[in-house]
DNA sequence: ATAATAATTGTCATATAGTGGAATTTTATT
DNA sequence: AATAAAATTCCACTATATGACAATTATTAT
């Protein structure tokens, strides 16, 4: 009938040991708490706030009880959707994609659009017979259109980004992604906002450096390069994310490489994955190692 | 009036370039929203949750954005409880221990009890005055009985042992980390808690070494150590979770050396201190060459 | 087993969350 | 500046969240 948010407030209750009475007090009447976990009845934020501070749990951890130990929707939507990309699941895409385009109907909430077409970026790459259409123009309209709109960028935001840059011309890429850099600069202390930040970043320079095959061309983006270079070095990652210092060491290795200086840029991949095997970490190790070796195949 | 969470929600929805019409759609009407926006109503969970998922943003985060792009409550308490005990500031912590002393004779909430006996665990080590009374033997039974009592251990059990276990014998501690990492089995993977789980292994087999002036001595703890190693190398450390990876090759190398094999742990030690550096993680680098040195030095 | 006590649920009164639509203010357009 | 359109607030009303206290059920002790 309700949500069913009582419902697991009682049990986390029985689990720490609580009563009723302990739990309600000063905050709300015993009654009413027993009918709120029971289902009969939904409940005030406010209440809901001060109850979970009596147990010393935030809100986060309490919902991912409730979600039977998952992350909420939308990270889990963003999990799906990548797993099914990496995969190369055009099936799982698509099915993804239609479940949101239906909740954009149902709801007429034009964020469940821009989901959609994020799975669609997605579809268009991993598809070979979508080659040919490709993606609207129309619709890489819509979506950048939405995130130049956006004042704060948030986890959304930089998520949906971050998965459809690959299809946008590089200038709109350099632009976007400065906005992303500023327009989420108060996120800098929450984790999971941050690693957003750095992901967007990292996938900027990806971009820029360009695709393998054409390490042996000219071009031209080492002055945007640089700068995002500079944001990653100066505030997105601390000492403590070691991860995010590896990738920065392999991703400027691939910058040398691509300017023509060989042996530097090796040398920094090199380093990068040992660092990686010598802490065991073998698979990534080992998908650093196939970067390289795609690169050394071109030059 | 009521909780402000409204007009943060107004200020998001403005942000993002929504109207009322458009956020409130197939979730409440649009007067409603007006009003709760306004801080003139408060709202129930139900109708708030589906808000927020209109405009694909979290709990988490709009609470986040709520406190001011800080971090919850309970997070902030460890964590300026936690930086006091490093600066070893005793004045900061015994007024933040006053805090929840008077918090748990106001609203009578237990929690704000152990909270304290937290702080004054911290306060016991730090202040030299406190050496000859200690803590009370039956506030750290206080302490451990909850922590025996509650059935699942989330966030809150977690860093309250933390802190505390420090204190403990060694038996105690053998048993409720063993507890502790039984009972949270189900958070592995969130990130948060999974961290603080880790942590709790990582301080049981430091706790469990001793104390480095006995490094010479005899010590009886090596099949509980290898069943903590265990625990965190089977489960609790993905491959891109290089910090860990380093804290536990450091860690290796201390417990390689207590048992007598002093080249083999110097050598795991060292080859730490150099990953951090070529990683420019110089802090974390030179913190873990004072460790070393302090354990030569005993030796 | 039975009494005593603690914990939970049910009943009813009331404050307040939430709705529909009219009135007002703000924004955009000419 | 005047007008139209969009966005927000006000007001009267209904549904439901919440409290006080009685009744019931579960625990514990003898």
């Amino acid at each position: 009938m309700f949500t069913e948010y009582g419902k697991t407030l009682r049990m986390i209750r029985k689990q720490k040991g609580i009563t009723l009475e302990r739990l309600a007090d000063g905050v709300c009447s015993v009654s009413f708490l027993s009918k709120f976990e029971r289902g009969e009845s939904d409940i005030t934020l406010g209440l809901m706030t001060r109850l979970l501070e009596n147990i010393m749990m935030n809100f986060d951890e309490f919902l991912y009880i409730h979600h039977d130990y998952q992350p909420d929707k939308l990270e889990q939507f963003f999990k799906t959707t990548q797993s099914a990309y990496l995969n190369r699941d055009v099936d799982q895409l698509r099915k993804l994609k239609d479940v949101q385009l239906k909740k954009w109907k149902q709801y007429g909430v034009e964020t469940y659009h821009y989901n959609a077409l994020l799975i669609e970026v997605y579809e268009s790459i991993v598809d070979k017979d979508y080659i040919d259409k490709g993606v609207q123009e129309s619709d890489i309209r819509l979506l950048s259109d939405y995130l130049f709109r956006v004042e704060v960028w948030g986890y959304y935001e930089l998520m949906l980004y971050n998965g459809t840059l690959l299809l946008l011309h590089p200038d709109l890429v350099i632009m976007l992604s400065r906005t992303a850099y500023e327009k989420s600069a108060r996120f800098r202390d929450y984790a999971k906002v941050n690693d957003a930040i750095t992901s967007v970043l990292f996938n900027t320079i990806v971009f820029l450096i360009g695709p393998v095959n054409r390490f042996h061309e000219e071009f031209t983006y080492q002055k945007e390069i640089s700068e995002f270079f500079g944001y990653l070095e100066t505030v997105a990652i601390p000492e403590s994310n070691l991860i995010e210092r590896v990738y920065l060491l392999q991703l400027k290795g691939a910058y040398d490489m691509r300017t023509g200086k060989i042996e530097v840029g090796t040398e920094k991949m090199n380093q990068a994955i040992e660092l990686l095997k010598d802490l065991n970490s073998t698979k990534m190790a080992n998908n650093m190692e196939q970067f390289l070796m795609q690169i050394k195949q071109f030059l």
